[in-house]
DNA sequence: CAAGAAAGTTAGACGCAACTAAAATCTATC
DNA sequence: GATAGATTTTAGTTGCGTCTAACTTTCTTG
């Protein structure tokens, strides 16, 4: 049985509260639409055309899934779409893919560094890239950077891990 | 106007997929369900109790969401509550809100050292301390304690990201 | 060039996690 | 100890991103 709580308690007034949450707010750039924008802008460079199936496949999602998120961004403007036809980035949207794709890249980088196996680093990056600021990567870029120039800090690194 | 698109391209089967999700499996860890725990926690540390209002003023959240999530937590076995009376952590709640935050401390540590601002660091932080594995955190503790031994280290990766 | 297969779309539903408005309960104070 | 105010809960919606089933369009191939 619990007790009842002392209303006395103030609710200290929270310093390190998070930012509003933007709601409904056009275009916002989503977890899923990333994955979609990405994996898009991969299909195109890899083999010419992205086409549902294919990302469907590749996102281990439904087809009819692909079709809505397709829609979604086409209202968006992030790429154009003609039913039954194909799928094109924008210029808008093959920036953001572009992005998304490097960012993806600096990480995987980053964490190979640690020696650890590819599946893991696949679904790490898959699962941080998404939400880390420019700042941030910069930051993991510059220090790969230095794990690339520096055999025996990675060799410090791998032994602290273990 | 767009061509359509010639079957001949094979769907190429894709190696890299990520897993098939884990649909519907009851107590899954998501986000929200972290970031409630987390902040559980965090109350019960600083001042002995959570109570629904704090909770959702830290979070900035409505309170009935609070209710709402309390209710799922409850439901598995997470954390113990009484209607109108209190919210206590089980031992498996307590444990997995440890860990989530050690997490976030681990995390926040590392991106310390690259001089970011302070709410760039904690946005980060929230957003991906969420998908990261065990291995990895190992190796970004690692990270940190080499940065925390070799200052020098941490000047030239400074001097790199300018 | 006409099936039949493959790809794409529509329609309808669901789960999560949020919201607002309104009702219920608790606490403090007089 | 009644009551005003704070806190919590219920009820009912919403949006996102997914799903399955069924339908339409396009492609391939005999």
């Amino acid at each position: 049985m619990l007790r009842a709580v002392p209303r006395t308690t103030k609710p200290t007034p929270n310093t390190t509260k998070p930012a509003k949450r933007t709601k409904a707010s056009p275009a916002q750039s989503t977890v899923a639409r990333e994955d979609y924008l990405e994996c898009i802008l991969q299909l195109i460079q890899s083999k010419g055309l992205a086409r549902a199936v294919d990302i469907a496949t590749t996102l281990d999602i439904a087809q009819p899934s692909v079709t809505a998120m397709t829609q979604r961004l086409a209202a968006e403007g992030l790429l154009t779409y003609e039913k039954y036809r194909g799928i094109t980035l924008t210029n808008e949207g093959e920036k953001l893919a572009s992005a998304i794709i490097q960012r993806h890249q600096i990480l995987t980088r980053l964490l190979r560094h640690f020696g650890l196996d590819e599946a893991t680093i696949y679904r790490d990056v898959e699962g941080m890239e998404h939400h880390i600021s420019r700042k941030t990567l910069n930051a993991f870029d510059a220090l790969t950077a230095e794990l690339d120039r520096s055999p025996a800090l990675v060799t410090r690194l791998r032994a602290a891990m273990a």
